[in-house]
DNA sequence: ATCACCTGTAATATAATTATTACATATGAA
DNA sequence: TTCATATGTAATAATTATATTACAGGTGAT
């Protein structure tokens, strides 16, 4: 999941400009030049992945506003990492359906 | 393309098995369980990321086999570094034809 | 009430990735 | 020649991922 998020260029783009500061989304949406229920979906990725935070705060204006902050990470990534770590990190967390089916 | 490449599951099985030594397509088919068509796109992406290499050699048999080998790589992945490479990372090459509609 | 902002999501369309099936070709051994 | 085992790829199908459109709802200011 870690990786198959960053797998996408929109979203290292999205890190890229969290890493200045935290933002709202549709802020974020008019920077990115992009369609925010697009972002929405992007940002819930990277949400999963626990690349970035977020939460509701107040706007100066009184308006609330979801505000999404980039998590700090660090993997050295290199091949014994992947031999050991290979399934978790680009699989879906399984079910409990799938462990039955299973 | 580099974290793009490393965002598959099937990938990541690969990369663990060359790991431990290299292996020609058919045999790294049946040790995964894969189709060999299937195995050639995955072995496709790994070697467009430069994380895999290949060569013929004669097998013992004096039949041609085409072997993989697990390249190193290491990579210190962090936000910093997502910062200042974002584009490089998963964008695909530009052709000229890009470059020429530009 | 209307305007200018915000969040949130459902339904759908489009595009890209992944997977399968079906071939053609070559080599050595029985 | 036939069998078993290689490589290689074209054509297609199935599945996921990405992107768009169209909504509904909320708040504060004019």
């Amino acid at each position: 999941m870690f990786l198959e998020a960053l797998s996408n260029p929109h979203r290292l783009r999205i890190i890229r400009i969290l890493a200045t500061g935290k933002q709202y989304v549709s802020q974020l949406a008019r920077e990115l030049g992009m369609s925010r229920p697009l972002l929405y979906l992007h940002l819930q990725k990277l949400e999963e992945a626990h690349i970035v935070s977020s939460d509701m705060e107040l706007l100066d204006s009184g308006k609330a506003a979801k505000y999404y902050t980039l998590n700090s990470f660090e993997l050295e990534l290199n091949e014994a990492l992947i031999s050991t770590l290979a399934p978790s990190l680009t699989l879906k967390k399984k079910t409990k359906e799938d462990d039955s089916k299973q």
